[in-house]
DNA sequence: CTGCATCCTGTTGGATACTG
DNA sequence: CAGTATCCAACAGGATGCAG
C-alpha cells in the first residue's frame, strides 16, 4: 500500500492526472502544459500511470505518429481526490507562505532556510 | 503552488499527517509507527511540516526531554483530503495490483519491470 | 529522549543524441 | 511526433557519532 501511495503522491503523476480530466491529451500537449517537466520524466510518469491502470495509451498508426493519453475509469475515480488536494493547495497557499515567513523570521532571522524561497 | 504540492505530496509527510489525526505523538512514537523511516528523515519531515504551519511542535523542558507533535488547524484541514487519498488507495489497491500484473504480462512476459514487485 | 552534524552511497532526474 | 538510450550531476536519504 505504501508503494501505491508513493506512486500516486508523486508530483508529476498528480499533475498529469489533474490535466487529463477534461479530455485526452497528446504527448507534447502534456509536455508543453506541464512547465518544467523533461521528456524523460513525462515518459516515465506516463508509463507508470499506464502500468497502474490509471491512464490509457492509444497509438494512432499515422504519419506522423500520434499517441493519446486519457484517464481510465480507475484514473477518473482518483481524479476527484487529486482535485481536492489541488484545491486545498490553492485555497491555503497564502497561509502556508505566511507560516513559512513567520517560521523563518523566528528561527533564522538573516538566512533563508531552503531554496524554496527563491522560486 | 507547485512547491507546496511537492511538499505535501511527499510520502513521509502524508504518513505523518495521517498519523497525527488522533492525538499528539512524540518523536519516537512516530518513529516506531512509521516503519522504515530513518531518524533523519523524520526530523527533516517534521521540520518542514512545522515550517509550513501544518504541525505544531511542543517541547516539555523535563528530564528526559519530551517533544509532542500535533496537527494545527491548518494541518487538520489538510487531513481530510489526505485521508481521502489513503482511503482511495486502500479501496483500489487490488485493481492496481491487477493492472500491474496484466501490464507486465503483456509487455514483459519474463521480466519484472521494476523493483516494486519485490516489496 | 530528542535531536543536529557529518560522511557517504543510491536513486532521481536533466541534457543530449539518436530511432521508428 | 513520440519516444529510447546514454551519460552525468544533484539530491535524497542511511549510518554513525555527538550534544542538550
Amino acid at each position: 500500500m505504501r508503494q501505491i501511495l508513493d506512486r500516486i503522491a508523486d508530483k508529476w503523476s498528480l499533475l498529469v492526472i489533474a490535466l487529463l480530466d477534461e479530455r485526452p491529451l497528446r504527448f507534447n500537449e502534456l509536455r508543453r502544459t506541464i512547465d518544467g517537466i523533461s521528456q524523460r520524466m513525462l515518459t516515465v510518469t506516463l508509463r507508470q500511470l499506464e502500468r497502474d491502470g490509471l491512464v490509457r495509451r492509444t497509438v494512432f498508426p499515422t504519419v506522423p505518429p500520434r499517441v493519446d493519453y486519457e484517464l481510465t475509469p480507475l484514473g477518473m475515480s482518483l481524479h476527484a481526490t487529486i482535485q481536492a488536494l489541488v484545491t486545498w493547495t490553492e485555497e491555503h497557499q497564502q497561509e502556508i507562505a505566511a507560516a513559512r515567513t513567520a517560521y523563518d523570521a523566528d528561527t533564522r532571522p538573516s538566512q533563508a532556510v531552503s531554496a524554496d524561497d527563491a522560486l
